[in-house]
Order: C-alpha cells, then sequence, then structure tokens
RNA sequence: GCCCGAGUGGCGGAAUGGCAGACGCAGCGGACUCAAAAUCCGCCGGGGGCAACCCCGUGCGAGUUCGACUCUCGCCUCGGGCACCA
C-alpha cells in the first residue's frame, strides 16, 4: 500500500516542532531534588552498535517510553533517562572488522543512536545521558571494583575459565551458551588463567530468596524463573568416604540411597586423583585425564553421551554399608560442581547405572515401591521417592525416602560422616577480561607490597589510547603490551610496581548504570544519596528476557553489596520488571542473510514516528511480541487521520456542554476505564483497539464533543506524543499535554440503564430480553418466557431449574 | 529430562467461567471519479436454508459445571530458559 496523499496531518512537521519545544521547554527534565511524587522509569540502555537502533530496540525504548508518559499523566514527576553501554567486546569487534580505533567508532554511533532514540520522540532526560566509556563513568565503574575488593568480595584465583579462542578472553558462565561464545558463537574452550572473581555466590541465598518476595520484586513470571533456574539451589548432605589418601568428600541429594552407594566416581580434575592412582593405572589415567582436557567443554557437557572412565585401583569406605567400594574418575563428573566426586549409585541414578552397566560394578536397589520386596533386579535407575520406601539399608530400611533422607543425614551428623548441605549451581562471576576495550581493573601489583588496590584519589587509571588494541592468543591483555602504560610506582611503597592490564567486564559498567544517571553532573561521587533516596528502586523497569541471568542478575547482586555498605537503602534494584516480546518480520525472525531486517529510520520518515511507535504498540500483545508487517501500518495512520479530522470539528465547534447522545456518553466512560487498565497491564494493543472502538463511535453518530475529544487526545498522548501535543495546541491549549491531568471516568456511567441479557436454554444462547439494569430474576424471566424464540425451545416445558446472574445473563434448564 | 510461555477466521490478535472472533490488516461488493489513488458505505469462520433461522467450530482426549477459549487431569505441537549439576 502507498502512503495516504496530501494529508492535512503532516507527522515531519509536527514532530519536529514537538521535539525542538520540548528541549527549549525542558518538559522532560524534572526535578531531580524535589519532585513530590518522582517515577523512575528505566529502559536497558544500548549498546552503540554501528547499524543502528534496531526495531527491537524501538519496540523495547516505546513500550517503556509508553508506560512513563502515562505515569507523567497521572501526575508523576517521571525520570527518564538514556544512555549506551559503549565498552565491550561487541564495540571492539566491530571496530576491529571495519578497521578503526573504537575511541574513533563509538562518539559516531552515539550521535547517531542519538538522533535516532529523538526522532522516536522518547521522553528522555537529556540532560543525564551517559556512556560508560566516559571517564567520568567508569572512574566510578573502577571505585565499585574497589568497594568490593575492600570488602573481601573480590579476589583472584587461577581456576578453569571459559576462553573463546575467537574473542581471545575468557567469559563468565552466563556468556556461555551450549558451550559457545554467546558473542560469537564460537566453540569455548577450557583454560586455565589468573582470573579476578566477585563473590556472587555469597549471595545466592538472599538473590534466590527476594525473587520470591513481593514487597522487594514484581517481576515477570519468565525471568524470575530463569533466575531460579540459574542459580539453582540443592538441599542435600555432603558424606566423606574414608580412603587411603585420606577422605573423600562427596555431595548428594539423595542421602536417602547411601546404601546403594557401590562405587565412587572423581572428576578428572579432581586433586586426589595423583594420590588414588595406583602405579598400575598410572598410564591410562595420564592419558584420559590429557584426552578430556583437550577436549571442549561442550561435548563434556552433552548429556546422553557414552561414559568413559579409568579405575584408579584404590577404594574407599562406604560409611553406611562398611564395605569397601572401587573408586574411579569419569568426565561425567564435573570439578566445578558439589565437590567435584560422587558416590555411585546405580540403582537410582541414570547416569550411575549407564557406568555401572559398562564397567560392570554391582548394581544393589536400596529403595522399593509398593508391593515390590526389592529383591528383584531392575533394568533401569528407579529416581523415583514418592511412595517409596528403603530397602537392603541396614537400621533404615522400610522407612519412607523422604523419612530416611532427615534419618541419615541426622546419622552422618552424629557419627561425624558428613553434614547436611546446601549448594548452588550458581558460580562467582568472573570479571576480568583480557581485551582492551573496558575499564582497566584498578589493581597494582608490587613486589614489595604485593596487590595493591589503586586509591581512590588517583582514579580514574584511564585506559589509553593505543593502536594495537588487538587481542592475541596469549591469554594477556593488550595493555600489557604497553610498559609506559603498565609500569607504575607502587602506591603504597614508591618502589616499582605494574599495573593489572586485564579491564573489567562490560557487565559491570551495566550493572549500576541506573544509580549514576541520577548524578551525571557530579564528579566527586557516584551518586548522590539524597537523589537516590527520593528516586529510588527503580519504579518500572523493561527490557528483554536476553538479560535474565546477566545483567539483571548482576545488578541484583551489586546492589545487595552496596545495600550492605550502608550506601544503598534497598536491597533490590528494580522492583517492578517486565519483560518484552520479540518481533518477527512476517512470520519469521529478522536476519541480514534473510534480508528482512527493519530499518526503523525508513519507516519514521515515511508514516511518522507517531505513526510508527502506535503500530509497534498495536502489532500484538507488548509482552509477547508480535509480527511486523509493512501494510499492518496503514490501520494506525488511518486512525491518526481520523482523530485529526475530528479535532478540525471539535475546533470549529464553540458550543461546550451540550446534550450528549447517551450511548456516546457510556462509551466514553468505558473507554476511559479500559485504556488507564490497559496502560496499567501493559496491554498496549487492547488500549489503542479501545480507543479505536470510541473514535468509531463517535464517528457514527456524528459526535466531535470537545470534552471527549481533548480526553481523546490524553489518551492517544503515550502512543502519539508529538501528535497529540500538537492536536491539544490547536484545541487552545498552551501548555504541554503531558502536564493535563489523567482522565477520570464515572463508574455509574461506564453501564448502560437498559441491558440486552442473552437468554440461554439448556447453555445454548437463543434470544435476547431488554430489561433495566439490576432488574431482579423474576423480571428477566417473565420477559424471557414472553420471548417467541424461547417459548418455541421451551416447547412448553416448564424449567427445571433457572440460572440468573444479575445483568449479565438468564439460562434456563429444561 | 526439568522450568517458563503460547496454540482462536486468509493474517495480527480480542474475550480468563456467562452472546467466541472486539480492534486492525488483507480480500470482496458498492458510492465518488474521465480514470486511478485517497475517502465513504456494506460484506467478510465453515456448512445448510428462499427465509425466520438451524447445525458445526477456540491444538487433541477425558473431566468439573446449568454453562468451558477460559478451570482440572492426560497428551500433541511451537517458542524461550536450564541441563551428565550428583
Amino acid at each position: 500500500m502507498s502512503e495516504p496523499t496530501e494529508g492535512h496531518y503532516r507527522p515531519d512537521a509536527v514532530e519536529a516542532k514537538w521535539q525542538a519545544r520540548w528541549a527549549e521547554r525542558g518538559t522532560n527534565a524534572p526535578d531531580l531534588d524535589r519532585a513530590p511524587k518522582p517515577f523512575y522509569n528505566l529502559m536497558m540502555f544500548p549498546y552503540p552498535s554501528a547499524e543502528g537502533l534496531h526495531v527491537g530496540n524501538f519496540f523495547a525504548f516505546t513500550g517503556a517510553d509508553v508506560y512513563g508518559r502515562f505515569k507523567r499523566l497521572q501526575g508523576h514527576q517521571v525520570f527518564e533517562p538514556i544512555g549506551y553501554d559503549a565498552f565491550g567486546i561487541h564495540s571492539e569487534n566491530f571496530a576491529i572488522k571495519i578497521g578503526t580505533h573504537p575511541a574513533e567508532l563509538i562518539p559516531r554511533n552515539i550521535a547517531n543512536f542519538r538522533r535516532q532514540l529523538t526522532n522516536l520522540g522518547g521522553m528522555f532526560d537529556w540532560r543525564h545521558e551517559l556512556a560508560t566509556t566516559d571517564p567520568g563513568y567508569y572512574k566510578w565503574t573502577q571505585w565499585l571494583f574497589l568497594q568490593l575488593y575492600h570488602a573481601g568480595l573480590a579476589y583472584k584465583k587461577k581456576a578453569a575459565v571459559n576462553w573463546c579462542p575467537k574473542d581471545k578472553t575468557v567469559l563468565a558462565n552466563e556468556q556461555v551458551i551450549d558451550g559457545a561464545c554467546e558473542r560469537c558463537g564460537t566453540q569455548v574452550e577450557q583454560r586455565l588463567l589468573e582470573q579476578w572473581f566477585f563473590r556472587i555466590t555469597d549471595y545466592a541465598e538472599r538473590l534466590l530468596a527476594n525473587l520470591d518476595d513481593p514487597a522487594k520484586m514484581d517481576w515477570s513470571s519468565s525471568t524470575a524463573a530463569a533466575q531460579r533456574n540459574w542459580i539453582r539451589r540443592s538441599e542435600g548432605a555432603e558424606i566423606e568416604f574414608p580412603s587411603d589418601a585420606g577422605p573423600i568428600r562427596v555431595f548428594t541429594t539423595r542421602p536417602d540411597t547411601l546404601f546403594g552407594g557401590t562405587f565412587l566416581v572423581l572428576a578428572p580434575e579432581h586433586p586426589l586423583v595423583d594420590a588414588l592412582t595406583l602405579p598400575p593405572q598410572r598410564l591410562a589415567m595420564e592419558e584420559y585425564r590429557k584426552a578430556v582436557a583437550s577436549r571442549d567443554l561442550v561435548s563434556r557437557k552433552v548429556g546422553e553421551k557414552e561414559k568413559t572412565g579409568v579405575f584408579t585401583g584404590s577404594t574407599a569406605l562406604n560409611p553406611a554399608t562398611g564395605l569397601r567400594i572401587p573408586v574411579w574418575v569419569s568426565d561425567y563428573v564435573l570439578m566445578e560442581y558439589g565437590t567435584g566426586a560422587i558416590g555411585g549409585v546405580p540403582a537410582h541414578d541414570e547416569r550411575d547405572f549407564a557406568f555401572a552397566e559398562k564397567y560392570r560394578l554391582p548394581i544393589v536397589r536400596v529403595l522399593a515401591g509398593p508391593g515390590d520386596t526389592g529383591a528383584t533386579p531392575i533394568r533401569e535407575a528407579e529416581v523415583e521417592t514418592e511412595g517409596y520406601r528403603l530397602v537392603n539399608s541396614g537400621a533404615f530400611s522400610e522407612l519412607p525416602a523422604a523419612e530416611a533422607i532427615r534419618a541419615i543425614v541426622a546419622w552422618l551428623e552424629r557419627e561425624g560422616h558428613g553434614r547436611g548441605e546446601i549448594r548452588y549451581r550458581l558460580h562467582d562471576w568472573c570479571i576480568s577480561r583480557q581485551r582492551y576495550w573496558g575499564p582497566p581493573i584498578p589493581i597494582i601489583y608490587c613486589d614489595a607490597c604485593g596487590v595493591v588496590p589503586v586509591p581512590e584519589a588517583d582514579l580514574p587509571v584511564l585506559l589509553p589510547i593505543i593502536e594495537d588494541f588487538r587481542p592475541d592468543d596469549s591469554g594477556i591483555s593488550p595493555l600489557a603490551r604497553h610498559e609506559e602504560w603498565s609500569m607504575v610506582p607502587c602506591p603504597t611503597c614508591g618502589g616499582p610496581a605494574r599495573r593489572e592490564t586485564d579491564v573489567s567486564d562490560t557487565f559491570l559498567d551495566s550493572a549500576w548504570y541506573y544509580l549514576r544517571y541520577l548524578s551525571t553532573e557530579l564528579d566527586d561521587r557516584a551518586f548522590d544519596p539524597a537523589r537516590v533516596a527520593r528516586w529510588l528502586p527503580v519504579a518500572s523497569y523493561i527490557g528483554g528476557n536476553e538479560h535474565a541471568v546477566l545483567h539483571l542478575l548482576y545488578s541484583r547482586f551489586i546492589a545487595m553489596v552496596l545495600h550492605e555498605q550502608g550506601r544503598l537503602h534497598f536491597e533490590e534494584p528494580f522492583r517492578k520488571f517486565r519483560a518484552h516480546g520479540t518481533i518477527v518480520k512476517d512470520g519469521a525472525k529478522m536476519s541480514k542473510s534473510k534480508g528482512n531486517v527493519v530499518v526503523p529510520d525508513q519507516y519514521i520518515s515515511r508514516w511518522g514516528a507517531d505513526t510508527f511507535r502506535t503500530y509497534l504498540m498495536f502489532l500484538g500483545p507488548y509482552e509477547e511480541g508480535g509480527d511486523f508487517r509493512d501494510e499492518g501500518l496503514a490501520g494506525p495512520r488511518r486512525f491518526l487521520d481520523k482523530v485529526w479530522e475530528l479535532v478540525d470539528q471539535a475546533e470549529r465547534r464553540t458550543l461546550v456542554g451540550s446534550e450528549l447522545h447517551q450511548g456516546i456518553v457510556i462509551k466514553w466512560n468505558q473507554t476511559k476505564k479500559r485504556v488507564t487498565e490497559a496502560l496499567e497491564a501493559l496491554s498496549y494493543n487492547t488500549a489503542i483497539a479501545a480507543q479505536m472502538e470510541l473514535l468509531n463511535a463517535m464517528r457514527a453518530v456524528n459526535c466531535s464533543e470537545r470534552r471527549i475529544v481533548k480526553e481523546m487526545l490524553q489518551m492517544l498522548a503515550p502512543f502519539a506524543p508529538h501528535f497529540a501535543e500538537e492536536c491539544w495546541e490547536r484545541l487552545g491549549a498552551t501548555t504541554s499535554i503531558f502536564d493535563s491531568p489523567w482522565p477520570v471516568w464515572d463508574e455509574a456511567l461506564t453501564v448502560e440503564q437498559t441491558m440486552e441479557i442473552p437468554v440461554q436454554v439448556n447453555g445454548k444462547t437463543r434470544s435476547r430480553v431488554q430489561v433495566p439494569r439490576g432488574a431482579g430474576e423474576s423480571m428477566v424471566l417473565a420477559a424471557a418466557l414472553r420471548d417467541p424464540v424461547v417459548e418455541k425451545f421451551a416447547n412448553g416445558k416448564e424449567p427445571v431449574k433457572v440460572i440468573y446472574v444479575q445483568d449479565r445473563l438468564l439460562n434456563l434448564v429444561l
């Protein structure tokens, strides 16, 4: 379809005019120090790619902006900041690809983003724009690192980490998807490197518990579920199996199956493997461990694969049975989880069963269901507990499984063989990156003094502009090649020392940006406590679920730490979080190779931002996303054109308070109610539909009553802000529509006085009767029985039962 | 395998226990026009009937209920997250 010809409504002129006027008037800049009803409206800041903002960004930002504008109209002072997540691998990789320096590329991209965001008509407070690459910002990112360091929450350790051979850096576990780099898709390798970690695992319990505390967090269920999955708490026991090399500690969630433990398995990296491997097995063990280490982590972690393993030659004692059981090594046991060793209970664990079958290890049943003696051999592992009881378990036999867990843990503790324990899947957050484009970690290594944190007065540690910023395979940051930068005097003793040359993870930049927005103009502290107290926690945060376990988890952790230090009055930074859906194009995912990528700028110049915004919000439920089709834009555009025409008519109309069509009054009040409720629920598509219905009703009776038209504009304003401002002005206003109060409705006028009640016969609607609202059963029944259609279906029979729901329906059961 | 969503006309979707298909797109018919576009009016789930109307219909199968797109149980399909996690 081609665009409408010369209408009266010219989006380009209207939009430019209002964008300029908002900037002049400071319409979108609340008083951060005095706002009486502050509302912090946050959206996930973009990383400034060279391609510019994608339609997905526009969808996300528009939805958040609509909500912010709605809150503004409801009388809140809304702070809606925007910024740029401009450090990090994505920016750096792109710079490498096109042969530019990121320090040159990023400002260009930011300028383009700023232009796009302005064109979109977001209610942004541009005075508080920020970029994480600004030394005035990352000074405080480094300061944040120091706060964690001083609190003992940052530590350095040599550990097996995820190494991306293409991006040539380590990755956090959260950045590894199916064993591949989330950025470039390259299969991740294991490397042993010295890295800085944050002790996020110390907070696992609270991070988990707060998810279930509605006073602290009101989050999309999918996001909360993803975090629960990621942290994953396991309740069980740690049990010690004595061996010649000392006790082997094992973690299990099923202490009830202890008597069925017929072997132990250690991870190949387990520190006791050398001591336990007897001379005849050493060669095989050496080979096995080498083979495992060289294999990438993907195939190691993918289940359902043939089990492999090597016997150490040693045995350990099962403290429950008193039997000596063989100790094996296999890569199906992971060093990074639990204790790196497991008790093999083949009868009641599928993996142990497969391993036992392959290596002909004994399988002893210790659980049996109802009516089963437990004597017959099994063909596959029985993992159920519900209704099962213990067998072959000494004094614990015949106990129900659930009870046995408690009893055996108590016994272990009494006898000193182990204890009840809780483990988490969550790992500490590795924040070191062997890359260039990030904030240098503010640490100095001195031969005399050891690890010395950079004094706060010396911050920021500026990232030097170097030409050879490309990473290499060495596992050492590009900054390490620049001794003129890295060699510094020790801040403590003045002796020769060198800087840490790794930079920190981009997710540290974004873990606290919402704090900085409030105080971008301050350079003597990270954030102003009075503003924090006034504006935080964030009232509404809208973003994509791709950050459910990255940004959203890290931000929570950082806030908890700062809370503990008395710097923040809240523990959870984002009181309400909603995940928006994703946009597809013509039923398919957008991708460059398919050539179906929507470039928002083209649509804005062709249709106008207001039409584009309204269409994006109309194409599907906001929290589910939807299908972008070019033809679809015509609907919202026609809608705006018709409203424009209605404003024309209202403009000419001088009579106010004239007699109103009764049906319109009802529809008008219903619409106000529906739109208000829909906006609060982020049900933007139905909010727009309701407004279209009101418009259609107005046109049908040729009504252009000013009072109604003005309220229609207010309801439309969150979606089409420039358009609404222009029409508002045409109807005589001299101040912004966003400073007007949100329409109120009269509940009594949301329902008709005369109602049409459906009459069902045996649950099927057969007719309708007109009755006054609130009519009683006898009246409606009498009216229904007089109805010829009902009469026909009743066929002379008396109703056996009558169901009447007042003002809703009447059902006659014959 | 576990967790979170979703499945409704040609299409996007609405209705969360009470008239299924609001709103919009596309399509069809008409008005206006020399013509086209735009605009306006009408039709628009399937089947039957001259018609008033009737029958069928919300992924599949059971159930609860006077009444189920909606609730319960058991499946199937799609999207997303987690996954040899002990």
